[in-house]
RNA sequence: GGGUGUGUAGUUCAGUGGUAGAACGCUUCGUUGACAUCGAAGAGGUCAUAAGUUCAAUUCUUAUCACGCCCA
């Protein structure tokens, strides 16, 4: 009989339909089911499905099928965020093809071209998730700038205004030069450079002398403001007081004391720019300096630099007054170091630190619950040290800058009057009352602020707006707080931190009970892919040559806690080759006609092969349970893959066929529909794993008419362990030692697996020979074995083997060369040997008897009986041969 | 500099205070009616190093070395 073989790319397509179609993802808030519940970390709109949103979405979705196999109300929000900053530079790129800028058209029909962009193309990372198994309710996918989304943030935004953790300040901020806008630190990354350290003599005024300083921005001397020394260091001692005159600028500045100016640093004194470092900022702050702002938004110098050059960008600046050092002798030397310089996370330039006025959120007065919730346990981290890193970014969190100087986003809902009084409503009548309230009787003209606010801003509140705050609407309700939220921990500040602050602060609750950190996946060699090392794998075109089980299997079972998943295609490989063994499985089920009905009545299966592999079943189901409850995701596979591969397809299929091949029409009967039945929970099991495939062998076996529903919704095997059949189970263990026995027995011969053998007894062999003679058909079949036969007289035909510390022989039509084994054999003694040496010293040990435990003891005593008993057998053997 | 993680078979990784495990790879043999994307049998380890605690350490403690990440 010839099989077709399982086609993933066609069979993904339908089935994902077919649950669609069905509706069978979907939530529903009024079943009084108990919950399990999961908000998507939302993906960018403009992003790309990668391998770590492909781990991240695997490991929710076996989550959610579980808990949903489990008898769970399920939940798993989707939705994408609006990515302000990426979003709208896709939006400009469009615009810059037709020849247009934004300011060409206008912030009202640059918002337009975005709606139209997002429409076309935006959120197809959501499509591909569902190339992935993805089990979302796609009926409630949200984006975060949707109209009910917006008005949660509006909402948030004024509400925290009035409790004055929101607010305007003039502060220095991390600025993007290139996109023109402020970004939160977080956004902003410390990249290790090679760079320049510039050692710059200053004159001192009115003096033969100069003080030298070491900068990396030599171009910032024309916002310096002071020169600070140590009071300790004392080779500046004459300095302190007097002033230097920055070269090139002619303007004469201090020189103060301060502890930021470190002795062992560059040469000891360090200038001073407030405006353009933040450590400068404060060092300005504590001595009252002035504060010089050099730079234009776009990083070209303003009208405070040196005449001629106003206009040059910053690194052009830094190259002029470089030459122009060295002509005036004032460039005392170059040292290459490396140092670290902060690049913008999206536009990737050079973030230069600019005094602007923004909004910020008092971070570390909303910090103080999210801290308690995770000190009480309210939400708790797995891995658990993540708690640590956690408290330690909680404890030292800056205010978040949340205004960005973009048009795409959640514009700030504050309205200026034309004398720049600000009014803060939720929309522009309400704040049009508060001015109207204001001015009495004097008309008055509001404009709003242009700024928007950061993307994250809207991403905090998710784990509530997604479910239709702040409305307190059943879903709510039902679902919040979430069970888990399943994320990277590069995103534990962005996300975790923030929803924690949010949720804490509006529903008095925290968003999730539990944190679920996994690790980045990096190629096989563990480097971080990256588009610059061409090491980048696809997980789409993974998906389109081995389907999407494959993939999900391989990144599932290699999620360990606490560790990279460096992926290789050959591990896909073998999961793919895992799911056509069980294609195979099916076939040999379908060969023979196995069906089950549901009468079957599993406490009165008889055959103890049915027994056994319903013990394993137990087992392993039991382990499967505890494991992802644990989120142990790698253990649970490694668990599967074993039950599956090797207790069901190597040993329960094989030890099927004898019954296959006898007369005994009933035990063939129970064969037949216990192992279809075995099927179709081994499917159940690994369904959250590779759900497109099970579902599709489910269906093709029309389980679904024993089990009335589709596979997704099934319901996960309850079994209890019944304990008569461990007995049982136990022979069966013996049954596959002696097969195994027989099988190396031979290959150590040189004899061929496929060459039959006999089985003699002596006269010891009384336990296995009433063992044998129980199960002989299995053995007899699956161990290739002829006969029982009478010891023969010729002894270089047999060999004796030891099983169940018994002795028998295994009796060839040919002769042995019983010499061959004696060098294996005396080395297995000699190994023996040692063993026994060991542990009895061990159990000579009158302190080792004392104080260990007693179990421990008895179990060497057994195990030292055992092994003499084995050593006497095999001396036996050994001396025969001789 | 502060924090934190990892060193176990050729490779990727589990695991355990009491006889070292898996997958892949490798070697040999094998198409017997599920499966060669397969089967059978094997080889392969000073559990990074050193000291300590213990009857007993790969496991616990400390130090060292190597590699990584996060924060300044």
């Amino acid at each position: 009989m010839e099989f077709t073989k399982y086609n993933h790319s066609i069979q993904e397509k339908k089935i994902y339909e077919f649950w669609e179609k069905n509706n069978l993802f979907k939530a529903n808030s009024k079943k009084s089911k108990k919950t399990f519940s999961i908000v998507i970390p939302p993906p960018n709109v403009t992003g790309k499905l990668h391998m770590g949103h492909a781990l991240n979405n695997s490991l929710q979705d076996v989550l959610i099928r579980y808990y949903r196999m489990n008898g769970y109300e399920t939940l798993w929000q989707p939705g994408t965020d609006h990515a302000g900053i990426a979003t709208q530079a896709i939006v400009e790129k469009n615009l810059a093809k037709e020849n247009l800028n934004k300011n060409d058209i206008g912030r009202e029909k640059f918002i337009e071209r975005v709606w139209e962009w997002k429409a076309e193309s935006g959120g197809l990372i959501l499509e591909q998730l569902k190339k992935l198994g993805c089990s979302c309710d796609w009926s409630r996918s949200r984006f975060t700038m949707d109209e009910q989304m917006s008005k949660a943030v509006t909402k948030v935004f004024v509400a925290l205004y009035n409790k004055k953790l929101i607010y305007k300040d003039k502060k220095l901020v991390n600025w993007d030069t290139k996109l023109q806008t402020a970004i939160s630190d977080l956004e902003v990354v410390q990249n290790e450079v090679q760079s320049q350290l510039y050692y710059i003599n200053y004159p001192i005024a009115d003096s033969k002398e100069q003080i030298t300083i070491a900068t990396t921005r030599p171009e910032t001397m024309m916002g310096d403001t002071a020169i600070a020394v140590n009071l300790k260091d004392d080779r500046f001692k004459n300095f302190v007081g007097k002033f230097a005159i920055i070269p090139i600028v002619n303007r004469k500045i201090k020189i103060i004391t301060d502890h930021y100016a470190d002795p062992e640093q560059g040469t000891g004194a360090v200038k001073i720019t407030p405006a353009h470092d933040f450590n400068d900022y404060d060092v300005g702050k504590r001595n009252k300096l002035e504060i010089i702002n050099i730079l234009e938004k776009d990083g070209k110098i303003n009208g405070n630099g040196i005449k001629s050059y106003i206009g040059l960008d910053r690194f052009e600046a830094r190259k002029k007054i470089i030459s122009e050092l060295k002509d005036l002798n004032l460039l005392e030397k170059i040292e290459s170091i490396k140092n670290k310089v902060p690049y913008g996370d999206r536009s990737n330039t050079i973030i230069e630190p600019l005094l602007t006025e923004q909004w910020f959120v008092d971070a570390k007065s909303l910090s103080k619950k999210p801290i308690q919730t995770v000190k009480t346990k309210k939400t708790t981290f797995f891995p658990e040290n993540w708690t640590k890193t956690f408290y330690q970014w909680m404890n030292n969190i800056e205010p978040w800058c949340i205004s960005r100087q973009i048009w795409w986003g959640h514009r700030i809902p504050a309205w200026y009057s034309h004398d720049g009084k600000m009014f803060i409503a939720e929309d522009e009548k309400n704040a049009e009352a508060l001015a109207k309230k204001h001015y009495k009787n004097k008309t008055f003209k509001l404009t709003q602020e242009t700024d928007v606010l950061d993307t994250w801003f809207s991403s905090a509140l998710w784990p509530f707006a997604t479910l239709g705050w702040p409305e307190k609407k059943n879903m709510l309700k039902k679902f919040y707080p979430t069970s888990v939220l399943v994320t990277g921990f590069d995103i534990i500040f962005f996300w975790v931190a923030r929803m924690l602050m949010m949720g804490d602060y509006f529903l008095k609750e925290t968003p999730f009970k539990k944190v679920y950190v996994h690790a980045l996946v990096r190629d096989e060699k563990g480097q971080k892919m990256s588009k610059s090392k061409g090491n980048v794998i696809d997980p789409l075109e993974l998906i389109n040559e081995y389907g999407a089980d494959p993939l999900r299997f391989t990144l599932i079972s290699m999620a360990s806690p606490g560790r990279d998943v460096k992926l290789s295609k050959d591990r896909v490989t073998g999961y793919r080759n895992f799911i056509t063994k069980i294609w195979s499985a099916n076939n040999f089920l379908k060969l023979n006609n196995c069906r089950y009905n549901k009468k079957i009545n599993i406490k009165k299966t008889k055959l103890k092969i049915n027994q056994w592999i319903y013990f394993e079943f137990c087992k392993t189901n039991e382990a499967i349970n505890k494991h992802i409850q644990e989120f142990r995701f790698d253990e649970a596979c490694r668990v599967l893959y074993n039950f599956v591969w090797h207790s069901y397809c190597d040993w329960y299929l094989e030890f099927l066929k004898p019954i296959f091949n006898s007369n005994n029409k009933t035990s063939i009967l129970e064969a037949k529909q216990f192992s279809s039945y075995m099927l179709s929970n081994i499917l159940k099991l690994l369904h959250p794993f590779m759900p497109f495939f099970t579902e599709h062998v489910w269906s093709e076996n029309k389980f679904d008419k024993e089990e009335r529903s589709s596979l997704i919704s099934a319901n996960w095997p309850v079994f209890k362990k019944i304990q008569s059949y461990k007995k049982n189970s136990e022979e069966i263990d013996f049954i596959i030692d002696i097969i195994t026995s027989i099988r190396s027995t031979k290959v150590q011969l040189n004899i061929p697996p496929k060459e039959y053998c006999d089985i003699v007894y002596f006269q010891e062999s009384k336990k296995i020979k009433k063992f044998i003679n129980n199960n002989i058909e299995i053995i007899k079949q699956v161990g290739r074995v002829n006969n029982i036969v009478p010891k023969p007289d010729k002894t270089n035909l047999i060999i004796e083997i030891i099983i169940l510390k018994e002795k028998i022989g295994l009796k060839f039509e040919t002769n042995i060369d019983l010499n061959s084994q004696k060098h294996r054999l005396a080395n297995k003694l000699n190994e023996l040997e040692k063993k026994i040496v060991s542990l009895n010293e061990k159990l000579n040990n009158k302190n080792y008897v004392k104080k260990a435990p007693k179990d421990i003891v008895t179990n060497d005593k057994f195990l030292l009986k055992d092994l003499k008993i084995e050593q006497t057998k095999l001396k036996s053997i050994v001396s025969s041969i001789n």
